[in-house]
RNA sequence: GGAGAGAUGUCCGAGUGGUCUAAGGAGCACGCCUGGAGAGCGUGUAAUCGCCAAAAGCGGUUCAUGGGUUCGAAUCCCAUUCUCUCCGCCA
């Protein structure tokens, strides 16, 4: 969510920095900004009325106290009226608030001034290319039928028993996911971060924090009995776990990784590119999230692009780092690097990897702070990264590492794996 | 699922209708003391909104959440959520 101190301050420079987003801005910024008006008019008369009703109920218990009970009784009868007049205000507060509050979780994050414009992925900007593109030897197939052939993972099995997009993992299958959770955590860890095992059903408040609600609401599974989400990704959890809170300056930055499933509705997806495991309704992730001081968060960001980089340099997987731009960037985001692996069967990029930074977007939904030296508050920035998916990372090593007698296994894995050979 | 008890500030904890402007303690910060540290002593110690260009100041709100009763609610009533104890069920 924007500050409204940000939005009143310059307007037009607000509703231009939007049109990066292709979000039209025109009308609802003006609209929020006159609501904020009434609101702080409705609230000083209010204010005003509250502050007598006060005074007189003091001025009462004095005089009964001192038992001038008749002259009590008489002051009684001129707080029906204020109490009237505040009664109806207060409404009306109420109610201006409220417009304001579903107005303002509407309006999506402003893009960082160097975000490319652009309507979709098309206009994204490659950053670099790392790694080689295998060739593949003759008769190379796509992941799904080297999961058939070597019965490592069961597309119908998931289909009779919970649908399209819930796979089943066999034998070495199960065991490679396994394998490359462990290897993702672990690396985390090294790199400084805190494990965390979060709760996988959310209420509707974490799912604001985030921003997942309203925006994104019928894109996740819901259980109306409980009232909870299945969460999309740890991110929800994870960050949550700072709503409502001030933290020291010195616990800067906070680091958390989780691994989590993750559970996504793709109501509307279909076609070749939701094939195998492109597009799952479950998968696995391993997920990192910090929280820091605003005057690093872009440094940050750099840092945990690099940081995924590195684990797909460790999996010898080929693949490019992507900008998104303004059309292709999420709600909630600022700045969003994308991290794609070749899939050479497919002969395509897949996406394993989100890396964001969403400013002090989340922060502001979430009431996310920290107190400085000086003990003046301030909303913290978060930033979060797959590191990573498993689905398409597990499509590129069998696609990528094929061959006549079976599928390797990077030698970063075997530690975790204990085989080096899927046959 | 049934019965009962409870939810107060960073934490512990007092407070059952009227300066609650929330006692007391711990913690934390600063100062004094000390060769240094500790102890001791002193001072301070929430968030949020509005008015004001800003600071200061003033006012509003906040004792789980939402309603209600009352001139006045941490305190009384109702609902919800959560926690604990016992019983039941159970991986």
């Amino acid at each position: 969510m924007l500050q409204l101190s940000v939005i009143r301050e310059n307007p037009e420079e607000i509703i231009r920095r939007l049109g990066i987003k292709n979000f039209d801005g025109s009308e609802i910024i003006p609209q929020i900004i006159s609501l904020d008006d009434q609101r702080r008019e409705t609230q000083k008369m209010l204010d005003n009325l509250q502050a007598q009703n006060n005074a007189m109920a003091r001025k009462i218990g004095v005089l009964f106290k001192s038992g001038k009970t008749a002259e009590a009784n008489l002051l009684k009868e001129k707080t029906a009226e204020l109490k009237n007049q505040s009664k109806d205000l207060n409404t009306a507060f109420e109610n201006t608030k409220k417009e304001l509050d579903d107005l303002l979780v509407r309006i999506p994050n402003l893009p960082h001034e160097s975000v490319p414009p652009g309507k979709s992925s098309d206009d994204n900007l490659i950053i670099r290319t790392e790694g080689n593109i295998p060739k593949l030897p003759e008769g190379s197939v796509p992941h799904w039928e080297l999961a058939a052939k070597y019965d490592i993972i069961d597309f119908s099995l998931g289909n009779k028993i919970s649908g399209a997009g819930f796979p089943v993992y066999k034998g070495k299958g199960a065991h490679l996911q396994r394998s490359l959770i462990n290897f993702f955590l672990e690396q985390a860890v090294k790199a400084g971060y805190l494990e965390i095992q979060p709760p996988y059903l959310v209420n509707a408040a974490s799912g604001y924090g985030t921003g997942q609600l309203p925006d994104k609401d019928g894109q996740m599974y819901y259980a109306p009995l409980d009232d909870l989400y299945l969460i999309p990704t740890a991110e929800v959890p994870v960050t949550n776990i700072y709503r409502d809170i001030i933290l020291k300056e010195s616990e800067l930055p906070v680091k958390n990784v989780a691994y989590s499933a993750c559970f996504r509705r793709e109501a509307g997806s279909y076609g070749k590119d939701v094939r195998g495991l492109n597009r799952l309704h479950q998968f696995d992730k391993v997920e990192i999230v910090q929280i820091v001081h605003p005057e690093n968060s872009y440094k940050i960001l750099d840092e945990m692009v690099e940081y995924v980089s590195g684990l797909l340099r460790a999996l010898e997987l080929p693949f490019r780092v992507v900008k998104l731009c303004g059309g292709d960037i999420s709600f909630t985001s600022a700045m969003t690097f994308d991290m794609e692996v070749w899939s050479a069967a497919q002969e395509r990029w897949l996406e394993v990897s989100s890396v964001s930074n969403f400013e002090s977007f989340q922060a502001n939904r979430m009431k996310l702070r920290f107190k400085d030296e000086t003990g003046k508050i301030h909303l913290a920035h978060t930033l979060n990264g797959s590191a990573l998916a498993l689905p398409r990372i597990m499509a590129a090593l069998l696609e990528n590492n094929q061959d006549a007698d079976g599928i390797r296994i990077p030698s970063a894995l075997q530690p975790y794996t204990g085989f080096d050979k899927i046959s």
